[in-house]
Parts: structure tokens; sequence; C-alpha cells
DNA sequence: CTGTGTTCCTGTTCGC
DNA sequence: TGCGAACAGGAACACA
């Protein structure tokens, strides 16, 4: 499920219910998920106030008025169910809802209840000092946000310049651009009309300048992570579901997934081609990416 | 240091 | 319908 995009979702649909308020209690159904939970977990959090729920890349973060931050990934499968006192819960519309998963459950000062559910237990969280989060191992080697002033042409050449991966892994690298995954790399690709087994250092001339490929590429980026986020935030008219699930399967890409079928792009009569680097599924078309 | 392959885990889909 | 294989949105880690 989750890239920038899903993540950002899920931040919009967790914020009303856990923004500003106090964690009664939170129960924690296993010892692990990807990473051991943190040392006396529920006890760290219970009677603590959420001051802010915060996003970096692929990270949600929450700020207690404790000191300590809580840094939550959701890896592959993760995912948050509201319920809230006096509505009833409703199904998860696209996968089945298995409560053996639900591997956490925060109740807050309101009755509300938010779940974390994650079969594949890829996710994980950690717990550690507010200050200074910047420096965290998780975060401090992250790269731009894809939607912010720093995520630019003259940044993704000053990092491609003289590397010998290819595009697709240059941009799921998180130290590069941050929040990108699989499937919004491909995307951005695509709307870059860029080749994802270009090497990556076509991306900066010799001199270590912004070629045109960069100067298209950054836009694309920028562009693909909005629209998506967008789309996202469009499904959370009922938020009782931050799991993104809504806006990820609603949203119709232009080449994930599409292998065999026309390229979508009017002037183009290519035909959207999967092939795999660096083990994974990389879709494009190989006749209007170059 | 850089680039690549493996690994964690469960669920779903696909081909026979 | 059953059944094994392939594949799935991530990224830490080991290794050449």
């Amino acid at each position: 499920m989750p890239e920038l995009p899903e993540v950002e979702t899920v931040r919009r649909g967790l914020e009303p219910v856990l923004s500003g308020k106090r964690i009664d209690r939170l129960e924690q159904r296993r010892p692990d998920l990807r990473f051991p939970f943190p040392k006396r977990f529920a006890k760290r959090v219970a009677g603590c106030r959420i001051e802010q729920l915060a996003r970096r890349a692929k990270y949600l973060i929450a700020r207690f008025d404790s000191g300590e931050a809580l840094i939550m990934h959701l890896g592959m499968s993760g995912r948050y169910l509201i319920e809230k006192p006096g509505e009833e819960a409703k199904p998860v519309p696209v996968a089945t809802h298995r409560p053996q998963h639900d591997h956490v459950v925060f109740h807050t000062e309101d009755g509300a209840t938010v779940t974390y559910n994650d079969p594949r237990r890829f996710g994980f969280m950690v717990m550690c000092a507010g200050d200074d989060l910047d420096q965290h191992p998780l975060l401090r080697d992250l790269g731009p946000e894809p939607l912010g002033n720093a995520m630019n042409a003259a940044h993704l050449a000053k990092r491609a310049a003289g590397r010998k991966n290819d595009l697709k892994a240059f941009l799921m690298d998180q130290r590069n651009v941050a929040g990108l995954g699989n499937i919004y790399v491909c995307e951005a690709l695509f709307r870059a009309g860029l080749s994802p087994k270009r090497v990556a250092s076509c991306l900066a001339r010799r001199s270590g300048t912004p070629t045109v490929r960069a100067e298209r590429l950054a836009p694309a980026i920028r562009a693909t992570i909005a629209d998506a986020i967008a789309a996202g935030g469009s499904s959370l008219r009922d938020y009782r579901q931050a799991d993104g699930a809504l806006g990820y399967f609603q949203h119709s890409f232009s080449v994930y997934g599409r292998e065999g079928q026309a390229c979508i792009k009017p002037t183009c009569n290519g035909t959207v081609k999967r092939i795999v680097q660096s083990g994974r599924s990389t879709f494009y078309c190989p006749s209007c990416q170059s």
C-alpha cells in the first residue's frame, strides 16, 4: 500500500482522531513487528497527549507532550483502522480485515480506537527523544520531500552525477528523493518521458549541472506525487478507514500494472512493458520513454 | 564507498 | 476445485 501519497492520506485521516488527543491506553498484542516494539511501549504512551501528527517521507511521526516521539512505518501491508464511539465499525472495503493481524490499538480520551493492522509485519514502530528528530538514524539520510523546494533539477543532478545505477534504482533510493516507491517511480518516469533503464548520471553534465532530462524529471516527480495525494484526499471523505487503500485502489495509474496495454499517451502507439529491475517490477512504455 | 542480492512475512492471483 | 508458483506498495543488511 504505502508510498508517500498513501502515508499522507493516512496522516490526514488520523489527524482529527489523534492530534491534540490524550492516549488513555495502548494495547500491544505481540512482541515485535519488523523490529521489537519500544521497551515499556504501553507505559510510555499511556496518559500522553499527541501534540502533532507529522509525516516525513513514508514515516508517520507522533509527537507526545512527554517529549518523546513515535516513528511509525507501514511497511508493505500496514494500515490503520479507526473506530469512533457511537459509530459502528464499517467493513474494510478492499482487503479482508483479519483481526489476528491487529497488532497495536490506541485508545484515545474520546473513546475512539486506532488499530494498526499489518499482515506481513514489515512495518515498525520506534520511540525516541522528540528533539533533534531530523538526526535520528531513520531520518537523517533521507533526501528532500518531493513536494519541497529542495527537490529540483539541480538537486537531482548533484545526486546523480557519476552514478552508475539506473534511473529506477536511483529514484527508489530514499537518500536521493524521499517517499517514492515502486509505483510512483514508474509513474514519474513515464510522465518525464525517461526510460527507467537509463543510467542515473544522465541527469548531470560533467560539470554537475542538470541536463534537460533532470529539468523534466523534477517537475514530473512533483506533479505525480501532488496528483496522487489529491486523489487520496478525495477518497478520505469517510475517514473511518484511514488505511489509504481507497485512494490507492481508486487511483488509475498510467503505466503501473498495465503490462501489454496501449500507452495512454494520445500521440504514442506503444505498448506498456514490464521488466524486472533490482528484483522489482518496472512498467514503462518503450516507445515514448527514452 | 558503490551497487546488487537476500531477507523478513502473509495473502492473493495465476497457470496447470 | 485443488495446488504450487509467482508476485505484492519497503528497506535493512550482508556481501562483492
